[in-house]
DNA sequence: TCGAACCCTCACATTGATGTGAAGGTCAAG
DNA sequence: CTTGACCTTCACATCAATGTGAGGGTTCGA
C-alpha cells in the first residue's frame, strides 16, 4: 500500500509517517517512481509508535524499544552493547513508573466519576 | 517553604514551578514581599503533575484531573458540567489505553532483557 | 489531452514543555 | 553597608512533534 492508504488506516497524517521514517522508526520500500510502499506489518508498527508517543516516549527511545518487539521469539542481538542494555533497563523502569502513575490517577478519576454518577442518580 | 526548597525537594526547576502555577496547576500564597510560599501538600501535587506530564498528558488535561484527587472522600462537585464529565470520561479511557500500551511494551522489553541476560550467562 | 487524485521534497510555522538570562527587589550575615 | 543567596517578572531561545503549503512529478479515467 502507499502512504495515503497507510495514513487512512492508521489515522496518521502523511506528514507524520514521513517524519517517523526520517526518525528511523519505520522503513518504506520505494516504487520506481519514488513513491513509498508499505506492507501490512507497518500497520501494527505505526499504531505501536503512536501509542508510545502518546504515552510520552520520545522517538529516540521508541527507536530503541521497537527491535524488542519482534513477534517471532527470534530475538536478535545484533549490537546489544552494554550501554544499550542499560538504556533499555532504564526505560523499562521508567515505563513501569509511568504505568503506576497513570493507574493511580486513572483509578482516582474513575472513582470520582462513579461518585458523581451516584449522586446524580439518587440525589439523596 | 519558598520556591527554592520546593524545587530541590521535588527535583523541579523553579522555572517550571512558576509555569505550573501560570497554568493553574498549583497555587502559591505570597509573602508580603511577593515571594511564593508553599505548604507540604504541594510536594505531592508537584510530583503528581510531573508524573502525568511524563506520561504524556498536557497541562490542560492535568488541570481537570487534579481536582479528582482529593484525599478526603469529600468529593466536591463545584461546577461538574456535563461537558467536563464527558472530558473526564474520555480522559479516563485514554489513560486506560496508555496503560495498556505501556504495559504491553514494557513487558516486551523486559522479556527481551531477560532473554539477553540468559544468553549472556549460559552462552550455550 | 486534460483534470483529479495521488505522490515527492523542502521549508517555514506553531505548540507545549522547557532552558537561560537580564534587570532588579529582599534579607541575613559579616 | 555591602555581599551573597535568595526571590521577582519578563522575554527570548530551544526542542520535539506536528501543521501547512508551495512547487512539482505520476497515473488514470473522461
Amino acid at each position: 500500500m502507499r502512504i495515503g492508504e497507510l495514513s487512512e488506516r492508521t489515522g496518521t497524517p502523511r506528514r507524520l509517517l514521513r517524519y517517523y521514517e526520517e526518525q528511523g522508526l519505520i522503513v518504506a520500500d520505494r516504487l520506481p517512481n519514488g513513491y513509498r510502499v508499505y506492507d501490512e506489518s507497518n500497520l501494527d508498527r505505526v499504531m505501536q509508535i503512536r501509542g508510545l508517543l502518546d504515552a510520552g516516549l520520545p522517538t529516540r527511545i521508541i527507536k530503541q524499544i521497537l527491535p524488542c518487539l519482534n513477534k517471532p521469539r527470534i530475538i536478535h542481538f545484533p549490537d546489544a552493547t552494554p550501554e544499550m542494555l542499560a538504556t533499555l533497563e532504564d526505560e523499562r523502569d521508567r515505563m513501569t513508573e509511568r504505568i503506576r502513575c497513570l493507574t493511580r490517577n486513572r483509578d482516582a478519576v474513575a472513582e470520582y466519576l462513579d461518585a458523581v454518577r451516584e449522586k446524580l442518580e439518587s440525589p439523596v
